[in-house]
DNA sequence: ATGAAAAAATGCAGAGAATGCAAAATCTTT
DNA sequence: AAAGATTTTGCATTCTCTGCATTTTTTCAT
């Protein structure tokens, strides 16, 4: 990786470090742009050439994380229902979430301020949405090339999968992180792939 | 209703569609509040009296939606299990999503053309999800008040539904509407209560 | 009806977001 | 080191959004 290569992602990244860490210490509204661009130390033109909007600054992630899981879907055994392989894959791409947790924390410190962030971000996520559905219903099809438009089943899979990372770290981040997030991720799975009945009164 | 509750819908109401109009024609982003405010017959300051933000004009929906939901998932019968008792509630107020198509469709289209547009819509939907989640933590546990942070069962139950509804709306429309949406929301929730097990090659 | 109170609409001024374009600075390749 | 490609930057401009003071409209009590 080159030294052009290097210098954008550093760039990238400060830019991304500065916004979060100005919103957490003085609010999301009272970030500029004109700010955030010179505790990265770039103009505010440059800021543009990275990002789209000033909100993708708090929201925009590692692109790389939807290829992975699509990836780790394909190549899950065959004998695993889909949910399960759904279900593996996301568990390890999200082992190191509270390795990193000071981070996320921040963040999500940030989202929970201001809502339409915490919008933001989940479309973010729903990007790769259509992308997992597609890796979805070629498992389901081995034989047949990856289908453009997925049928409803694994649509609904890759949706429902993606809400389930939600809602677990939404839960586990409202505990106060105390007990392990892949548990609460477990319990989740554990509801759906049950049919979503109602839990016993020590399970809620 | 007073004449001016009456008026206060009825500006919102025409601000909206003059957004979704003036986007279908001249594409979302050549509608500046300025004309949308013009083909309202209001001033452009009225305009963000009514929308946080230009593209709330184009997402916003009816807020009684919500409520309403909610009331019919605390009415059902206790006997019906939890699932089956937000289906239905979401189910009956679906039901003319058929009947008034032809502004959906619109609308629709104005969203597939904006990425960012359909993510804020879905921000819209998941403001309502914690009162849903709210009122599905009191019908599992009668006795004690609404928890004003809901479990993760409920949490969860709350966020797949409303990933049905987008889902079997998207799966409905993507169709072209060619069969009747409560089929595809039935089919859904089938899968759901089910545990998404994978289906028989003819039901994807 | 009518006048006082409440709520909504408006105009205006101004900060900030976002984009296009051309010039300058920086990196890559040979 | 020089040519070529890419990135950064400054500048001008349009649009979004907010606060505040003023005017208009609706409501309510008399």
């Amino acid at each position: 990786m080159g030294l052009r290569e290097r210098k954008k992602r550093a760039t990238r990244a400060a830019l991304a470090e500065a916004a979060v860490r100005l919103a957490a210490e003085h609010g999301v509204d009272n970030v500029t742009v004109e700010a955030i661009s010179e505790a990265a130390d770039v103009s505010p033109r440059t800021f543009f050439n990275y990002f789209d909007s000033r909100d993708d600054a708090f929201v925009t992630i590692d692109a790389e994380v939807g290829t992975r899981i699509r990836e780790a879907v394909l190549a899950a055994p065959p004998s695993l229902d889909p949910l399960t392989a759904v279900h593996r894959a996301f568990a390890d791409e999200l082992a190191d979430v509270e390795r990193r947790h000071e981070v996320w924390n921040l963040r999500a410190e940030v989202l929970k301020q201001a809502p339409h962030l915490m919008v933001r971000s989940l479309g973010a996520h729903l990007e790769d949405e259509l992308g997992l559905a597609r890796a979805i219903a070629q498992r389901l099809d081995p034989g047949s090339p990856e289908p453009e438009r997925p049928g409803l089943y694994p649509r609904l899979l890759a949706a429902v999968a993606g809400t389930a990372v939600r809602i677990s770290i939404e839960h586990w981040s409202a505990g106060g992180a105390t007990v392990p997030f892949l548990a609460v991720f477990e319990r989740v799975f554990t509801h759906l792939a049950a049919g979503l009945p109602a839990p016993p009164p020590d399970d809620r």
